[in-house]
DNA sequence: GCAAAAGTATGATTAAAATCATTTTTTATT
DNA sequence: AATAAAAAATGATTTTAATCATACTTTTGC
């Protein structure tokens, strides 16, 4: 009953368990791109790509390097953000299982303008930049999924932009922290599924390293929420969605 | 000589003499949709498309509104904002002729989360969104010039976000001005071919009208820029680009 | 042509958040 | 297990930019 396995997976992406199983790599029904093949090209997109592995902190690709292909995540996080200086950085998104990294942009200059760094033991599916092209060019449900898919990002970032303007720091610090739990889920615990260092959570947010902490404290003894080590409870969802609207 | 007249649009889109030469709009071969459209399709997408003329000032659609279909501009200029209470506003960019305003994410909400104003006479082709949808289910190269233009819209929000976090309002109004300069140009006489409102320029480097005017000013007195009522002047582009770059 | 509404200009005050400095704890690495 | 390196925890200080207040000027609608 494989379809069935496949219908787990979409429900939830994160099936670790399962993934590890998957000793191979991708099953062509995970990441993006298979997922988004026809059965004619499946195969084709199958005998093209690569699995890689990234073992937590490892960077999948940094600012400036040439682009050579894309990703598409199939199991594990990826931060992806840009740098300032070399110090500071902000998150602009996550990346999980079905996720894509590494679109290009039309401009001359074929080289990242952000950087991808596995969070947590990552595998993805690899593809040269010219193959992924080629089958943009024949596959069309594939250009007009990513299409979509671009369009969501856009949506999401234009609202995460104007979230950095118009809210205050403890605003956002909400807003971040329903952010995660709606993307990664509760565990059975109860905590927010994603271990994330405090630099990274204030990296997400747009804010300094003590300014992050200084809010959540604020929270804590608030009640608003628990934290024990990296894993955050969230006690009082509905104060944080009202924190979260307020300037 | 049609090609002739089309390359030359191409090379500078905002040839307004040519444009309001245009009585019925449109000509098929400036907008996006119509650009995109392969000969055969490109018909028919004339027959679907209303040109639509929108004055100064006058909102081309909403925060909240239903979206209903799409927008290519062919004439004028459009400010594509986020409004946060009712007085707040960030300009997220702003959209040129051959630029595409309204797309809609994948969420069931079929609502527009931002809004589009036009800051000078403008016109657009509108095609239903029904229309639309179609058009790129049948239309491919259309279907894939929109994933490259949402890609570019992509990066251009990634580093407009890390611009807000990271850097100072003072570096950030540099980086405003040199964009207005690129984006819009220079006019005969060299000032930035564009009329915005202080308001405006604040909104779109995501500052207060009073902070800008203060850094303005600051920029006018080292004699880096020169303002004439709506006019601007780049004195010293190098300065400025180096001005954007610090913190 | 006049009134109302936008937009411009500027000083004074406040508040928010970054920066700096230092200690403690946890996590990797050899 | 030892040691180095990150990450976490906080207090004190400084800086930046938002807010508030008010006057003046230019557009724009009736």
């Amino acid at each position: 009953m494989p379809t069935f396995v496949v219908e787990i997976i979409f429900f939830d992406r994160r099936l670790t368990s399962y993934m590890s199983a998957l000793k191979n790599g991708c099953d062509l029904s995970l990441c993006f791109l298979c997922r988004n093949s026809l059965p004619g090209w499946q195969a084709l997109a199958g005998a093209n790509r690569k699995n890689l592995r990234f073992k937590k902190g490892a960077v999948i690709f940094d600012e400036g390097e040439d682009i050579k292909g894309m990703y598409f995540v199939y199991s594990g996080i990826v931060k992806v953000q840009r740098s300032w200086g070399n110090q500071k950085q902000l998150i602009l998104r996550f990346a999980k299982p079905g996720d894509i990294l590494g679109y290009r942009g039309l401009g001359d200059e074929k080289k990242y303008t952000i950087s991808a760094t596995a969070i947590e033991p990552v595998t993805v599916c690899y593809v040269d930049l010219n193959f992924f092209e080629s089958m943009l060019l024949i596959n069309h449900p594939l250009t007009y999924q990513l299409m979509q898919y671009y369009t969501n990002e856009l949506q999401y970032a234009e609202k995460k932009m104007s979230n950095l303007v118009h809210l205050s720091v403890k605003a956002r610090v909400a807003e971040t922290l329903l952010t995660l739990n709606n993307q990664f889920g509760k565990s059975k615990e109860g905590n927010i599924n994603v271990h994330l260092s405090r630099q990274d959570i204030a990296a997400f947010t747009g804010t300094t390293y003590e300014t992050l902490f200084r809010t959540m404290q604020e929270y804590i003894r608030a009640k608003l929420i628990r934290v024990s080590g990296k894993k955050i409870f969230l006690l009082k969802e509905k104060r944080l969605a009202e924190l979260a609207m307020m300037h």
